[in-house]
DNA sequence: CGTACGGTTGACGAGTGTCAAGGGTAGTGG
DNA sequence: CCACTACCCTTGACACTCGTCAACCGTACG
């Protein structure tokens, strides 16, 4: 849930270390401020992680390590209620920052459940150290309060489609708001896209059930708004007709 | 929507021209990091605002011109759809910031209208000078970081009311929202307290009808989980009660 | 006293959740 | 190569919550 385009640049941490990924990944424009030989000592202290599909990188309520960025794959924030009912707070995908639990200085816990929905390659930072450069690079931090600032906004747009929406303006919201990540990617338009998410997650994500997606997204699929081949791939021929559906 | 618990001081700016508020505001610790002589050039720039019930602060799309707080009153934060359909992403009180479209540099836009639900006091602060003041207050920035990933966190859990809760729940999450609210100010357990929004407001931001929140409260009413002393006035006598209402 | 406004209550219907059955596809083992 | 299974998705029937429409009530205010 990121939300903003950056420049395509392989200009970060974890990009030295790269060598199974050859393809070059967005890459924020978090790391600007640093010099040279400070995204060396970054990329040093970097590790690597990679989940499998289903697989927790963080649990709700455990304490914060580390600080990260998303190479590749897509994970979910789940956010679970005292009850057991649970709901998807927002998606990460290549580039997004997985800074939930980060707040200034101070020992914090996660705020939510990470979980790989599809393979998901992590880039990591010891909080400690991180701390360290953003006391030392200020302007760090101001990027990283934009970054939050840009979140919360996307944040309180899902509101706006939690409390209002219906579940077809629900589900073509959801179809563009993945086009759109996945359009930062590689242009999904026309060319179609796969839905990283099963129906149970999207159900979850926009407070709905798995049959009312399915029902929608049937309607959507008969109504000619998206074409459908398999249960996850979508193209959608015309985008305005789409957003219209969504409910904008 | 602030959430945190913060002293009781009288120790920001604004406190030195609030001849006309005898009464000891809580203060966030926002303003811990700088120095004497700089909190008093604070003040000096700052200037107050009085809002009357349904009168705007700042709208929607709005260049953002300052940064705030809030000194007295309630206020809402309204985002509006395309469509002309609304929805309630937060509610400031005493204490709160008033700063929705902060971000680092560069010119932003208000992401949201800030409208009066009664009577608003507000302390603003030009942004070119606060911004400044943030370049040379690092650990001021630090602190709005604090700031914005609590609000996340507060909107997140929002998330789930709006996604999962039925509408009884949503009710009885709202009026222990608002008494959280006001027990920061004072005691509001047994002793009770006003709701500051009218059933239309409160609709809007759980995302129901007048209707249904009339109903669901009178259902707690004849429940006998909070008493009711004309259409704002809340009393709960047993908090657990109501808390297993809200669905925690 | 009349009007306006906000809140409450009732009747009804649409939209969504629940329950249940059926179909596709991929993976597994014979 | 073909069952067999498991899993996910789809579809249908039905119930129920909540939204819509409408009437009514109480209070504030002119």
């Amino acid at each position: 849930m990121a939300g903003e385009k950056h420049a395509l640049a392989a200009d970060g941490p974890c990009q030295e270390r790269s060598d199974v990924t050859p393809l070059p990944f967005r890459q924020s424009d978090l790391w600007a401020p640093l010099l040279e030989e400070e995204l060396s000592a970054l990329s040093a202290m970097s590790r690597r992680k990679q989940l499998a599909a289903g697989q927790l990188h963080v649990i709700q309520g455990d304490m914060a390590r580390d600080f990260g960025t998303v190479i590749s794959g897509v994970g979910k924030l789940v956010r679970d209620a005292e009850d057991g009912r649970s709901q998807i707070v927002g998606l990460v995908f290549a580039s997004d920052f997985i800074a939930g639990a980060y707040a200034g200085q101070g020992a914090h816990r996660e705020t939510s459940t990470i979980e790989a929905v599809s393979p998901l390659e992590l880039c990591l930072f010891p909080r400690d150290r991180f701390d360290r450069l953003l006391t030392r690079y200020p302007k760090l931090e101001s990027r990283l309060l934009d970054h939050a600032m840009q979140e919360l906004l996307v944040t309180r747009d899902w509101m706006v489609l939690l409390g209002r929406k219906t579940a077809q303006e629900r589900v073509a919201s959801f179809i563009l708001y993945v086009a759109e990540k996945m359009d930062e990617l590689n242009r999904a338009e026309q060319v179609g896209f796969d839905l990283p998410l099963g129906r149970a997650d999207i159900a979850d994500f926009i407070g709905l059930t798995i049959e009312t997606v399915s029902r929608q997204m049937t309607k959507l699929r008969r109504d000619g708004v998206i074409v459908m081949d398999g249960p996850k791939h979508v193209t959608y021929i015309d985008a305005h007709q789409l957003r219209a559906r969504a409910g904008f």
